[in-house]
DNA sequence: TCAAAAATGATTGACGTATATCATTTTGGC
DNA sequence: GCCAAAATGATATACGTCAATCATTTTTGA
């Protein structure tokens, strides 16, 4: 319809801005040595042309990679495992497209190992990284330096300090408690309640705006329903199973249970153990366990970050950041509500494919 | 950490093949006139090398574009539009791409016209079409003439008949009602309850996998809850309207309501101008009206497929399949449940970018 | 005004592939 | 063992960009 007008060239925008080729080249790859007219003439013809640049071509020449780093807690747990476990799928995808991932092991929730990690890769010639992160003063020097090379850095799941990253990709967790008192609240239809949270640390600024945001639905919107003081888990199994056969043999009247944090496998197996009724329970990230627990009734909505869409959309958004080239408009990451009803197929077992006939 | 070994070229085949690279070529692009032990040696070579062809390059070199064609209904309703208007949105990234993207109407619901649609794609050169389909034989003739031309075709939000398309993307409709009857049922919280069910066509093949799960979870899991028979709506938002307000009327003791087809708009309506304590709801598709109506509580849940996911999907799907390249795993498409609390940013009226700062 | 410095132009060879041409070698049929 | 047909090799150009070199022109400053 508009006219099958070829893509302009470099060599166009020269002939367009009367200045050579080379010297048109100075300008986009900001060689310097150039006179500031002839680079107003350049940028001119560039938006009247419409130029943008080749890519592909570009790359070709100079045969560059994309050197993407991920930086990820070594935490042994499931949802973690999920993320390296996805990289680890595409990493060979990747490779076709001449990007490389590299994934480092940051020790879990330290400022101090990660402040280390992020100053190591100073000169380890990444062009972007995604970091799982977290809010702490303490790192925003070594992220300035990072920058400060050219390098693309952005957070991940868990936010860096504001100024010091590019983007954040992950979902809101205010809007992750919400959504499960939201829904904590429907499965009590008006009756009265009463809940119990299961917090790891509310240092965890992730935990501590989730239990925020259910806190505020809660008491605005289902005020019938009391909300007990967090038990606090440190995120693990273990520590969540003992606390929760407590609190389920103690207050055997519980409409509710909410797990903010990690730990869920814990809470599974007390919920298992448990012959009375069980309160309606909430959990955060789909894994394997969860999944089951879901199948087997033993839990009733997990919400989910979807983790592997935040990875691709991490190497994504690295590449446009490095390539400096403007993102099409993406759709939102949100809180996914997961009931035995909707799960995704497991990937892990289940190897469903695209049909190529 | 594994060795920086380039990517092999294709001239690095040959010589590992021992033939020219001209002769690599020739197999590579199927061009003809080679024996059949140099295919065979020359195959042999690209799977010890690893060999994969660099598509960037080559379509440097051909100076191909992407021409993709989207069959999309006319309809005037809002699900539609939202499509459409993602489409348009993504189109001029997309031709920094050297994809381009055609948006063609088709008569809603009606076999012949989309039999026709699909016809006239023949001759105008695409090299890939997505379109939103209909479960008909006679779809089959014209999906076969065009792929034997080499148009590489998937269904999209509704499937084609299985063996005439590559691929399918859109939801699971039976995982749909389900996950509408677990809420419905959640939203009881084991008391008993009276339900009533909107349904556009039952001929609309997505219409009635949504009823038939819902059915089943009601009927397995939820026995207490009764299902009244689904009032047919032709999808018309006036016919939702009177028919909804008529119901609410005649039975104020209703605990639940899905609609599971289009109309909503007049259903909000219809539960905006009732006096009583409106009963639980459910709906399908987020657009801006089902939107408002949650914030609004109006209604209780928004069931959505997320089409511009769905869209992009079927973008780089049909690029996949026209390299006749491996796609990466990608992440499952899932009912999305919306309350009020998990929506995502309304892209419409509120601009958020990424800060690249 | 002249030399030095700065800017510009012209040109070239990659990158990996597609595509074409033409010459040469191998194969098959009789 | 000869000829046509089939297969192969050798080679060139193009795609759009990057990066470099060298020659030439323009500007600057004392």
């Amino acid at each position: 319809m508009d006219g099958s007008t070829t893509t302009p060239t470099l060599s166009d925008v020269a002939r367009a801005a009367g200045v050579s080729y080379a010297t048109a080249d100075r300008v986009i790859n900001k060689r310097g040595n150039v006179a500031d007219k002839s680079i107003v003439k350049v940028q001119q013809a560039v938006v009247t042309l419409g130029y943008v640049r080749n890519v592909a071509a570009a790359n070709l020449s100079r045969g560059r990679i994309y050197r993407l780093a991920f930086l990820i807690p070594n935490s042994k747990n499931a949802f973690f495992d999920r993320i390296r476990q996805h990289i680890a799928q595409i990493t060979p995808h990747l490779s076709g497209e001449h990007v490389s991932v590299d994934v480092i092991e940051v020790a879990a929730f330290a400022v101090k190992g990660l402040q280390e990690n992020i100053s190591a890769l100073l000169d380890r010639g990444f062009d972007g990284v995604a970091i799982v992160g977290l809010q702490s003063d303490a790192l925003e020097a070594p992220l300035a330096r990072l920058r400060a090379r050219g390098v693309a850095v952005i957070g991940l799941v868990s936010d860096l300090p504001h100024d010091f990253r590019s983007a954040y990709i992950g979902i809101d967790n205010i809007a992750a408690g919400r959504t499960a008192a939201r829904m904590i609240g429907i499965s009590h239809a008006g009756g009265a309640g009463r809940v119990q949270t299961f917090v790891g640390s509310l240092d965890a600024r992730d935990h501590a705006e989730r239990l925020s945001g259910f806190r505020e639905v809660l008491a605005t919107d289902f005020p019938q329903i009391d909300l007990l003081d967090p038990i606090m888990t440190k995120d693990n199994a273990r520590v969540v199973k003992t606390k929760a056969k407590a609190v389920l043999a103690a207050q055997p009247d519980l409409s509710a249970l909410y797990n903010v944090g990690a730990g869920n496998s814990g809470l599974i197996v007390a919920l298992a153990e448990t012959k009375a009724k069980r309160p309606f329970c909430v959990v955060h990230e789909l894994v394997a366990h969860t999944r089951q627990a879901l199948l087997d009734d033993h839990i009733d909505l997990v919400i989910d970050q979807r983790p592997d869409i935040e990875i691709n959309r991490a190497v994504t958004l690295l590449r446009a950041l490095i390539d400096e080239k403007a993102q099409p408009p993406t759709p939102d990451l949100v809180p996914t509500i997961y009931v035995r009803d909707n799960l995704p197929t497991d990937k892990q077992t289940d190897a469903t494919k695209v049909k190529n006939t």
